[in-house]
DNA sequence: CTGTTTGCAAATGGTTTGCAATGGG
DNA sequence: CCCATTGCAAACCATTTGCAAACAG
């Protein structure tokens, strides 16, 4: 049974939920920041942060890995890939699922590389934890 | 024509490389720095973070793009992709092309998510490319 | 009312950088 | 010899955290 840490619907939350969703992009928690500023002039950088870790953990919001020194907040919440452009650095949302290098091409995309990371549990792993259920 | 920037072959670089090599995993630049103070014990966190840069720079080695907090170094240097364990962390190198969930789950692997990113340059920019090239 | 959330400021932690001394080619 | 590289320490920068006051339910 996980139960959700008991989250409140403050003024601040639901502006960063907003300004995240209405950038159109990828933003930063910087330049979530400065959007919810133009509502709430004092609402704090740390308050920004904390309620972006909300958002990700209630599945509002996802972060979008795409290496970056800064993390990038992504509205879209359904799963897909994210196509970097090296020369003017935009982040393009992509379908899920495979490289798909014919698609991109035949959009005019140009592929240089891609990083795939893949989550889960190890055979070690699985095997330990079916060890650990059997006690 | 690209020049390679000059770099010279340091007692502390050979090191540094080495360290990563014989790791048998994916390091972390400060458990680069724990080996190979075992033999250069004034070895500075600083140089090592140098040659590290310089070494991938120059394709010796690669970053693995896992989205961990601290950067980890792969030795691995033919183009390839990643199975992070999120339960003892460990991590796999697999062969690159595609999500592979069959092969994975054959292997006992228990595929939870995956993180795509691919790069590369956008169509807006091929345009903007060519005309700069026209000229 | 009670306990969560806020603003502020200070603390963290990984990585980078300035500088004088060292050392490779 | 000259200039890249080193060790050291300080600087950086994104993110986190401690705390008393403010606020949601």
């Amino acid at each position: 049974m996980r139960l959700m840490p008991q989250t409140r619907a403050t003024r601040q939350k639901e502006a960063i939920l907003r300004a995240a969703k209405s950038s159109g992009d990828h933003p930063t928690a910087e330049a979530i920041h400065a959007a919810v500023r133009r509502e709430i002039p004092n609402v704090s950088l740390g308050t920004v942060y904390r309620n972006l870790q909300r958002l990700v953990a209630e599945g509002r919001l996802l972060l979008a890995p795409v290496g970056d020194r800064s993390a990038r907040f992504d509205p879209m919440t359904e799963p897909h890939d994210h196509f970097v452009c090296e020369v003017c650095h935009r982040i393009y949302d992509r379908p899920a699922g495979a490289v798909d290098l014919r698609g991109l091409e035949s959009e005019g995309f140009e592929v240089r590389s891609h990083a795939l990371a893949i989550y889960g549990v190890c055979p070690a792993c699985v095997a330990k934890q079916g060890k650990e259920r059997r006690r």
